[in-house]
DNA sequence: CCTAGTTAATTGCATATACAATAATTGTAA
DNA sequence: TTACAATTATTGTATATGCAATTAACTAGG
């Protein structure tokens, strides 16, 4: 693949469109699990993040915590997680339930069907290169913020 | 660049997190004359398609045409652009104003800067790759759009 | 002990996003 | 020509996103 010398166009632009085009290309997967793509990206953090402070999660997921705050509670209120106390009064813990597990399970399996459908639709190759360069980028912005790779 | 052989993780969750932090940086700048990063990219749209029908417009720019219905109505509310009638009863036109060419150019000020601060912190070669394996991607994506899903 | 600064999470406000359903209109075939 | 299908835009409902402001609670200094 041949690459420009000089970057043309809005870096922006281009994410948000193709982020619209592959987003609702999951959620028609996940749908069949009741699941949204963020809701199964947040559940996935938790199972595997195990008991973790909201603060911490945000900062995995690259989320403002208000967002994380608001994104948790449909997800509690379906008795997916929960939303506990932490060591102090002012902290807290986000873990999953034991339904919660069990629905990963499932939106892992739809999840897998939908990866590979897109990768079918894009060509394994092309979609390497670009989770290649998006893990660059990412790192890259990242370094401002010590954290972890995601799960 | 390496290129791995088999694509890894979530594209969609990637993509959204990248699609955070870039929309951050964007919208640091773009504050400076009030727009969102979201408000440029349809203010631009809208200047450079001229008079263009809003069905179209949500072509053109992957989203939904009901997304785009709402988008359109804090920046009209400004001003910026109008949304009248077009040839038949039920179809319409969107156009910019004289205020919303104005804004318009303002804003591509800014948006100057802001890329040039992003191709700073990634590198003007990360940013190309990003760009052309975007692109490949949305081009992808568009011809086959009658995503046929989950059989 | 009390006060000032810091940190953690949440709430207020505004916008973005999309599917389903609806309204309004246009096109078409019997 | 009228009944029915297709098109175009808009609401209904729900979630996602983030900045600014707020609340609550911990931590230092005095």
């Amino acid at each position: 693949m041949k690459i420009s010398n000089k970057p043309q166009g809005c870096t922006n632009l281009k994410l948000r469109q193709l982020g619209r085009m592959v987003t609702r290309h999951y959620d028609l997967y996940m749908s069949e699990v009741g699941l949204k793509n963020t809701q199964y990206a947040l559940l996935s953090h938790v199972v595997k993040l195990g008991p973790i402070r909201p603060g911490d999660l945000a900062k995995r997921m690259q989320m403002d915590a208000s967002t994380l705050t608001r994104n948790l509670q449909p997800m509690a209120n379906r008795g997916l997680l929960t939303v506990g106390a932490g060591e102090n009064a002012r902290s807290r813990l986000v873990k999953a339930t034991s339904v919660g597990h069990v629905v990963r399970d499932e939106g892992q399996r739809v999840w897998k069907a939908a990866q590979l459908a897109l990768n079918e639709r894009l060509g394994a190759e092309c979609v390497s290169a670009l989770h290649d360069v998006l893990d660059t980028c990412i790192a890259s912005l990242e370094e401002h913020s010590s954290g972890a790779p995601n799960p």
